[in-house]
DNA sequence: AAGTGGTCTAGACCACCAC
DNA sequence: TGGTGGTCTAGACCACTTG
């Protein structure tokens, strides 16, 4: 009745290969963030080519345990950061209390014109000034998470001018006086194309999520719309309810 | 000597054969569900081999616009299901909502005691009794979800006993007088590895999405526990806050 | 300069599914 | 039974990172 796991004859030879990877993960000789031998090397080892050795370090990176850093080679995962996009405060602040070091970098600042697709998410109308910032977060020095934050200049007088290396959610409170109201998150798995995979350093193809948020204030007008790439492996979301 | 663009070389073959592949899914020559051509035709007509052929299709199925039915071929991907955890209505009425058709398979029903584990994430006792249920869930004749329901007998007496294949929270309801109420959603990306990648019918290392969710009744009393195990590209999550 | 992953070729055999 | 995808071999060259 109950479905049998892999015998070890009869799984395939990269599964078998993934499972000798993945134990030593478990049981710690491979410590998170650790470099792993080459594919060239761990061919050899296991007795195999590299296509098949890239097989097993692509299931296991897909598991969410193994990652690659674009040509340097194969890591091991560090547990995933716990996020919880329904909450308002600053995404820093609990970086830091989960033990991790956060980074942000701003990418770029450009002023732009509300688009059909902005202006359907947001309520402005086609043509209406915005602001994007686009920003790139690392989490213990591993880029993590590019976004895109569209930001309603209208309700935030000189937005353009300040620093985004910093808490944004602190910076609308004490300068704009804002308190967040989150309407409507949305997510979904997918795979990371350009221009996001070049940002995060990653290739193209590298699973990821899409999370992606409008915020209004107290009164309802429209704030920022937050557009988020994750790597796939780097968060686990929770959403509390009562 | 070859020509350059701005410093850039040409994108690589899988990738440009990915781009006339979506092109096509785009335009609409390509409608959700229809098979593709095997991969050694698409491989000749792109005057490639096989191996990247698969690279290119697999780019697709990563990034939510291809599926593949073990064994059978390559299909395109119908839209994602909008899916909103934290509500507790009727999943098959909002799936009929949008114009899908659900069907719900029991695969089986097992009474157990409760594990370290089930007792951290619900806080009945490690040897409570609790029951484990097994379903399946298609939308428009694909199998899309596999679920682990763990379900309190001390507040659902005789449980086991009822008929699985219909709505459990019109089950809920209307046998017990349960008012679910959500307490903590928890959802990452991650392969699918048997044994559910062989329940839904897919190659283990599909991309996949999983979300537990464990509720409780208006007194707070733990009623039932929920494990999903989605594939990537069938669903949206959204959330609403206020 | 050496080594890495990224891409690609041209084959092969197998398990499984539809006809 | 013929065709499919799943797995695997044994090479190759290229772009990029690192020492």
């Amino acid at each position: 009745m109950q479905e049998r796991e892999c015998g070890e004859s009869a799984a395939p030879l990269y599964l078998r290969v993934r499972d000798q990877l993945a134990s030593k993960i478990e049981e710690g000789s491979l410590a998170p963030n650790t470099r792993l031998p080459s594919e060239r090397i761990l061919a050899e080892e296991y007795g195999t080519t590299r296509v098949t050795a890239r097989l097993a370090l692509a299931q296991l990176e897909r598991e969410g345990r193994l990652f690659r850093s674009n040509r340097r080679g194969w890591f091991v995962s560090p547990p995933r950061l716990i996020y919880k996009p329904a909450h308002d405060y600053s995404f820093s602040d609990y970086v830091t209390a989960q033990g991790r070091v956060l980074e942000t970098e701003t990418l770029d600042v450009t002023p732009m014109e509300t688009s059909p697709w902005l202006a359907a998410k947001t309520g402005l109308s086609v043509g209406d000034p915005i602001v994007l910032l686009r920003r790139r977060r690392q989490i213990d020095g591993r880029p993590v998470l590019v976004e895109n934050i569209y930001l309603n200049p209208e309700r935030l007088p000189n937005i353009a001018t300040y620093d985004f290396n910093r808490s944004l959610w602190k910076l609308l409170r004490e300068k704009y006086d804002v308190e967040l109201r989150q309407k409507r998150i949305e997510m979904y798995p997918t795979a990371l194309v350009e221009p996001q995979a070049s940002d995060i350093g990653v290739t193209v193809g590298t699973a990821g999520l899409y999370v992606t948020r409008c915020s209004r204030d107290a009164e309802g007008r429209f704030v920022e719309l937050d557009e988020e790439f994750w790597l796939h492996d780097a968060l686990s979301i929770q959403v509390d309810v009562d």
